[in-house]
This record gives structure tokens, C-alpha cells and sequence, in this order.
DNA sequence: GAGTTTGAAACT
DNA sequence: CAGTTTCAAACTC
């Protein structure tokens, strides 16, 4: 285990889990906080977070960050080569990646039109020290932005809030609009409509609704054009869920498929429904066993 | 797809 | 801390 001093008081622990050595963990715990009193609880204390998936780190990188933050050079570590930024193609920008939404929800990037920001599995070394140097700047760099309000507050709120200038925060520059929630006293966007009883807001979120269904009505086509309408979920890592995307979309595939089948069987639309009713049924208690599951190796894994 | 607009994050 | 630059995504056509 490996820990890196951090600005702020904050402490990016590296927990190496003893069997497969995959599953390894960034953690900002408060430097007041007993490490060894977290590592042994069962309950994950209310001040610890995940910064999810910076996995897996590889068991030499406690080597590079212990000499990261002992000032020498990385490339001093023994054993055989190790892959560095600079060994391959175009300099290694990851120092920059703070800009990636990928990188800034604590992905691998994936599809993203970032430059090179060599975001990966083959850039661990650069990778890391962009972690360690983004969290130097910023320890919250990879918290939630949208976290709730006040203590028992219903309504989420982001935690910054946003600087608009010309969108009204109505369109999906705006971190709070993307993130569905309201603007909060906290923004400093200039001619805000994202607020409650904002008229602006309220055509824009009733307008695209099932309007154009009806053109379709005598249909039982259930092709993709029919749902053109409805809103269209983003990829937004930076809100933290138990679920992760790639269940969302496993689960959409499934959803899909089912209607599919339904579609290809000439089932009537009721029948449809209920069909792809049944599945999100299979597929929710799927997750929900699979998230108990995997709380429960977590707790066993974190008494190590 | 190309080009423009936008605001967060980086930088000074 | 404020002004500027850089960046990648949202948006427009
Ligand atoms: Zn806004
Ligand atoms: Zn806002
Ligand atoms: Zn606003």
C-alpha cells in the first residue's frame, strides 16, 4: 500500500488487493483519518470516496509512487521494460488530460476526441502522475459534481455550480442542465432559465415529449424512428451510481433485443410491453443481485 | 462530417 | 483572485 501526500490534506491511498492484485483503488481519505482503522472496517466511512475505476494499477506503480513522491526519477525502477509515454509516438499529453471527460470521471478514455491524452493501459506511469498532479491541484478533481444539498435536502445541487453566459443554462453546456438539476444560489451563469418556474425551461422539457407518436399511432412497427422523440440519455460518468454505464447499457441491449423478439414473433404491442416489462424485471434483479455480491466481497476484501 | 459555439479546466 | 488560453464536447447546418 502505498500512500501520496497530496495539497489540501488529502491522501491518494493505493490498496492492492492481496489475491489477484487487479482490483487496486485510489482513495481520498482525510489526512486526520487512522489508516489503519478504514482499512479494517467493515462500513466505508462516510469521508472515504472511491474515485472509481482507476483500475487496475500494476504492483511496480507503488514502486514509481513512492519514488514519484520521493522526487526521483520513475524510470529508475528495476525489472524488465516498462512502458513509457515517451517510448511511444507523439508526446504523451496526458498532463493536460484535466480537460477529458473521460479522464475527469476517472476513465480509461474510450471514444473520446481527446489529443492523445494517452488515457490507457499503456500509459500507467503518465497516467498516474496525471491522477496525482490533477488531485495537486484540485483534491475534489474527482469527486461527484452533483452532490445533494444541505443535509437532508431532496434536491440535488452541483457542488461548484456553473458560469453560463449565453446559453441560460438551457442547453447542455451547462453542468447543471446536463446533469437535469437546477441552477442553485451557488451559479454565477448570467441570464439563467434553469430554474423551477423558469417558462423557458418548462416548454423546453415538455415540448420533446411523445408529440410525434401520433404520427405513428396505426404502427405496430416498434423501429427506432418511433422513439426519435423521447430524451436521450448521455454518457455521464461524473454522476456517481452504483450503476455504472456499461450496465445501463447492457441492460438497454437487453430491452432492445426483447422488443426485437417481440417484433420478430408478430407480437401485439400489449404483449410487447409486458415482454419487455418481464426482461427489466430479469435484468433489475440481475443488478441488484450482482451489487450485493460484489458489497459483500468488498467487505470481506477490505478487512485484508 | 465540417464548422461554430460554449464553458470547464488549465494557465498566467 | 481575475483575465486569458486551451480544450473537448455540444450544437448547428
Ligand atoms: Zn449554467
Ligand atoms: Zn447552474
Ligand atoms: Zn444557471
Amino acid at each position: 500500500m502505498v500512500i501520496c501526500q497530496l495539497k489540501g490534506g488529502a491522501q491518494m491511498l493505493c490498496i492492492e488487493h492481496s489475491g489477484t492484485r487487479e482490483l487496486k483503488a485510489l482513495h481520498l481519505v482525510p489526512q486526520h483519518q487512522d489508516q489503519n482503522n478504514y482499512l479494517q472496517s467493515d462500513v466505508p466511512k462516510p469521508m472515504t470516496t472511491l474515485v472509481g475505476r482507476f483500475l487496475p494499477v500494476p504492483a511496480k506503480l507503488n514502486l514509481i509512487a513512492q519514488q514519484l513522491d520521493s522526487g526521483a526519477r520513475p524510470s529508475a525502477v528495476p525489472g524488465p521494460a516498462f512502458p513509457t509515454g515517451s517510448a511511444l509516438p507523439g508526446p504523451p499529453k496526458i498532463a493536460l488530460a484535466g480537460y477529458c471527460d473521460c479522464f475527469a470521471s476517472g476513465d480509461f478514455c474510450n471514444n473520446c476526441n481527446c489529443n492523445n491524452c494517452c488515457n490507457n493501459l499503456r500509459h500507467e506511469i503518465e497516467r498516474f502522475k496525471a491522477i496525482k498532479a490533477c488531485l495537486d491541484r484540485n483534491p475534489e478533481a474527482f469527486q461527484p459534481k452533483i452532490g445533494k444539498g444541505k443535509l437532508g435536502d431532496v434536491k440535488p445541487r452541483h457542488t461548484k455550480g456553473c458560469n453560463c453566459k449565453r446559453s441560460g443554462c438551457l442547453k447542455n453546456y451547462c453542468e447543471c442542465y446536463e446533469a437535469k438539476i437546477m441552477c442553485s444560489s451557488i451559479c454565477k451563469c448570467i441570464g439563467c432559465k434553469n430554474y423551477e418556474e423558469s417558462p423557458e425551461r418548462k416548454t423546453l422539457t415538455n415540448l420533446p415529449s411523445y408529440v410525434e407518436m401520433a404520427d405513428l399511432e396505426g404502427s405496430h412497427h416498434l423501429s427506432p424512428t418511433k422513439f426519435s422523440g423521447l430524451p436521450r440519455f448521455r454518457k455521464d460518468r461524473r454522476l456517481s451510481s452504483c450503476i455504472s454505464w456499461e450496465v445501463v447499457e447492457a441492460t438497454c441491449a437487453c430491452l432492445l433485443a426483447q422488443g426485437e423478439e417481440a417484433e420478430k414473433e408478430h407480437c401485439s404491442e400489449c404483449l410487447a410491453e409486458q415482454m419487455i416489462l418481464e426482461e427489466f424485471g430479469r435484468c433489475l434483479s440481475q443488478i441488484l443481485r450482482i451489487e450485493f455480491k460484489s458489497k459483500g466481497l468488498k467487505i470481506e476484501s477490505s478487512t485484508m
